[in-house]
DNA sequence: CTTCTCCATGATATAATATTACATAACGTT
DNA sequence: AACGTTATGTAATATTATATCATGGAGAAG
């Protein structure tokens, strides 16, 4: 929490099976153990953001929905997606009106992103700034914070040695 | 800088019309320094936004602009908050996509927002986390940053007050 | 002083994002 | 079986934002 460590591996070279695969176990056990319904719409979005490292738009979501069988008015996409921001599993980037799965589902904490303006990648760190040090600050200025979104565009290195040559 | 201090006075009591006065001002200033057109619509918009400090969304504008005897096909608005954007006299806030005139014009600084949700107010600081320190944490995960959002929702001293009783 | 260029505005259309409202269905509880 | 609760189906519409092409106006180059 205090440290700022990265918790995404979206810059890095991983195992994607594995990585979306636990992001799907661990909201499965999530919803068991709250009596949420993870119903086959909210699944499949889920599974959807799990496939990328990457923010997708609602009416992005919709269309690949609508190939996988759904129904794809846009209310159907926008209540999964409510879903799934609501219970922790899924984020929304406020600076590209889109969304990407979250990498510590299950958890309350206060995350932070890196936006690659160059391939659109998105990681998740803690915030690196204690929200008790930005509230401190708020206090000053009159005010009590309840949530902070941090967004950060960017390149990330391999897109920058990209731009190098 | 470092310090997190508020720079903006938005959640205390002032004097408005010194304080949109002043920032109409350097805006001027700014504009003949940097040989940039501050037209009638950019002037106005500008007004707009520094009469309060809460967010306004394009559209809210584009209704003002009219009123005023200006043209008001969206573009109208929309350029001119692009203009004021670019050049550091307001800000936009992404989690209202909405736009407030900027507490520091002509100034190279790394803005945080605070948001009440109950009166809209949004004051303006100095990002308290030193952005080196954001961008060394950026940097073990692979990522240069280039800007950074914050915006904070919550609720301001006086509404905290209200919501007391 | 006029032509050219640049920047800004005028105007229309349309794209992209998001919500409201009301009807239907599924499912567990009483 | 009746009821309440939660989720889905469907249509319509609201909100935010951009693309495109035409017109105008002011300063620089000739």
């Amino acid at each position: 929490m205090s440290d700022g460590k990265p918790i995404s591996i979206a810059f890095k070279q991983h195992d994607h099976n594995e990585c979306s695969g636990r992001g799907m176990q661990s909201a499965q056990d999530y919803c068991k153990e709250h009596k949420l319904q993870l119903t086959p719409a909210r699944r499949k979005v889920l599974e959807l953001l799990l496939q990328e490292h990457r923010a997708l738009g609602a009416y992005t979501i919709l269309d690949l929905l609508r190939e996988a069988g759904f129904k794809s008015q846009p209310p159907i996409a926008y209540r999964a997606l409510d879903f799934l921001v609501e219970n922790g599993f899924a984020h929304k980037i406020e600076r590209l009106n889109a969304f990407v799965a979250c990498s510590l589902p299950g958890t309350k904490h206060s995350p932070a992103f890196m936006i690659c303006r160059q391939c659109e990648t998105v990681a998740e760190t803690q915030s690196p700034m204690s929200n008790l040090k930005l509230s401190a600050t708020a206090g000053v200025s009159g005010f009590q914070i309840e949530q902070t979104i941090i967004e950060a565009k960017g390149v990330c290195n391999s897109c920058a040695e990209i731009e190098q040559l």
